[in-house]
DNA sequence: CCAAAAGTGTTGACTGTACACCCATGT
DNA sequence: ACATGGGTGTACAGTCAACACTTTTGG
């Protein structure tokens, strides 16, 4: 059987929240196609190379970031998408606490950017769809999964976790059926600490019993 | 930027329902490697090819199907997937009434042959698990969209419609309910015509209102 | 004492589930 | 006449959504 020889690359979706909002990591293009463009960090894969390591090869070497929550979003390789030619990009998607993440600003790495999901600037390639996508994908995940603890510190607020959802679902929710509903899953706990230092009553904090993905039955 | 050469294939699984099982279409590999083995009907994607264009190719092809129900799954590329070392597939999932399918026995093709997801064969490469991907996938869909359309023929009996959830699904429904569910949804319309024949009372036949994917709020 | 967010229950509407009998036809 | 699937309604339980006041702290 003939094998043909194709161009494969990876795209990356990074959401945090920060200032009330949700933000999208961009990078200023170093190169043509798109040179100074905002893009998505991303990048071709090497020969051999299996896509999920080259992510996280990615991820280290373009924006600093290690140890996020990660997963494949969708593989785009329509012919219109690069003016290279059809090339390939299997996409992925990264939650991050905001406090996790230094972005060191150097030659190496292209001035990366948290930008709002509600104004982005002009983006390279098909990377607005892509975002769009991503952000698809998360509500959804948001509303049958626990992913919340992947944009979560450690330690947080039932009103941070709930500042969290809104944002994101970008709706109000209301504050005591929220608790309920949250307490009744079973996916977070008490803990003995308080976020005290406010200039209100102190908040008790919560911590998630699982930091790893995990599938509800009913939800939102 | 360095660019790297890269192999991709593409694996389509194609369901059906017939003798009251799901059922998912193999060929016996006709190459190396796991020649004459079961596997999913596939192949390498052509240079500037795009994905979705290979699919509806090697779906003619390999099986002579073509005008079925298509959805991208998810894009396999670990190293110990192929023999051959690490082959990227971008697998895609297929539905279809079993009366739209002709199976043609030629030399081209080879030997496609429908088997029931509960007694499958040894599999080739990591063809398994794309196909338990499938499933779940498939599963998910039928409760929150439209998709039994594309197993069905455009007129059908409830009955013929509420099988197919328990196929599927693996469970039994109740027929009142799920009347009641179905009808709420307003997916379907019962027609004009009844299906005389059976030796018991002729059953209305319905056909649903849109053939195109859509998404329901709530479901099953 | 004032501002700010924390924390807490009840009610009514709706949705899902369980369940059994008569009907129309073919043989 | 009988065997077979076709077709229909009700009651109870569980879930969801709306809603307002008191508490605790810092300034």
């Amino acid at each position: 059987m003939t094998r043909f020889h194709q161009s494969v690359t990876t795209d990356i979706v990074i959401f945090t929240i920060s200032d009330e909002q949700l933000k999208v990591l961009l990078i200023k293009r170093a190169n043509e196609p798109f040179k100074d463009q905002w893009a998505l960090p991303g990048g071709f894969l090497f020969e051999k190379e299996e896509p999920d390591k080259a992510v996280v090869r990615i991820l280290w070497k373009k924006v600093e970031i290690k140890d996020v929550y990660l997963e494949q979003l969708y593989t785009f390789g329509s012919s219109g998408r690069d003016p290279r030619g059809r090339i390939i990009t299997i996409s992925y998607f990264a939650l991050t606490p905001k406090d996790k993440i230094k972005i060191v600003v150097s030659d190496k790495v292209q001035t990366p950017t948290f930008r709002s999901v509600k104004q982005l600037p002009d983006i390279a390639f098909d990377h607005n769809r892509i975002i769009t996508y991503a952000l698809q994908r998360l509500r959804s995940k948001l509303e049958y999964t626990n992913v919340a603890y992947s944009l979560l510190p450690q330690y947080f607020t039932f009103n941070q976790l709930q500042r969290t959802y809104e944002i994101i679902l970008n709706k109000k929710l209301d504050k005591r059926n929220f608790r309920k509903k949250f307490i009744l899953l079973g996916l977070i706990k008490p803990t003995k600490k308080v976020l005290k230092g406010e200039r209100q009553r102190p908040a008790k904090l919560y911590q998630f019993i699982s930091r790893k993905p995990t599938e509800l039955k009913k939800f939102f």
